[in-house]
DNA sequence: GGTGCCTACTTTCTTTTGGAGAGTATAAGG
DNA sequence: CCTTATACTCTCCAAAAGAAAGTAGGCACC
């Protein structure tokens, strides 16, 4: 693992500029506000309807909600279950692959928790030299 | 540091809603894709003035950058160096807090690269079932 | 001395995206 | 017949992003 991340982000070893440019894409697509809140909101809950989620997201809209986890779908991070009865069901759920990028950014969930008042305190500098 | 993720993950501490939204807003701002690009930027090349990281940042717009710059100076990310000359001069580098937040976004980079496969193949058996 | 270059932005204009709120389908229950 | 419940979908407007041109100001060239 720290061998793997070393291989990964130590070594100079020149990249397939097509791979980089299609992490880049990946990267843009994934490293989305909402998409984060909710993966962040499915790993806590395991399994959610609709409505739970638009009210454990707070400020996302229907229209947000709907359209992010459509992506997540397609991209194969979450996983969608419709129970044909009325009122309509359905159930989302993160796959595997949603769960592993959960844990990629477990990190920075972390990091946002212990650094949250280094970047207040230095909003507050930024601020008052105007 | 096993131990404080442990801590910080697994368990269910009640957590002040107001720190919980703290972190939110954090996160909305930090989980941005010029943000992560311009971070990962610097990482790689330390010092970099303006039109370097343009050009390093495919697809770039002369004012996202700008604005992201600011952004990322204003949370204590970067530092911003201007060298009263003409032309002018000026350098951008990542501070301590912006490395650390580097480090905690490596692990979706490292994700990015080994599952961009299964992306995509998700990505093709959801767009045939269309 | 006029012309143009250099860099790091601004400014303006257009296009895209996002949010707010109403509408839709369906069946059970009163 | 009217309400309720759910998961959207649609429409309209505001906000954000992209493209491209403009700005400042000292320097070199002709």
């Amino acid at each position: 693992m720290l061998a793997t991340e070393k291989i990964a982000y130590d070594s100079n070893l020149p990249v397939d500029p097509r791979v980089e440019a299609l992490v880049t894409e990946l990267i843009g697509r994934v490293a989305d506000k909402w998409t984060l809140l909710v993966l962040e909101e499915l790993e806590d809950h395991g399994v959610l309807r609709f409505t739970e989620l638009a009210r454990g997201v707070a400020g996302i809209s229907q229209k947000m909600l709907t359209q992010t986890l459509r992506a997540m779908e397609r991209d194969g991070l979450v996983e969608r279950t419709v129970h044909p009865v009325v009122p309509p069901k359905v159930e989302y759920r993160l796959t595997p692959l949603g769960h592993s990028l959960g844990e990629a950014f477990c990190g920075v969930w972390h990091w946002a928790g212990e650094n949250l008042d280094r970047v207040e305190a230095a909003r507050r500098t930024f601020d008052e030299r105007g």
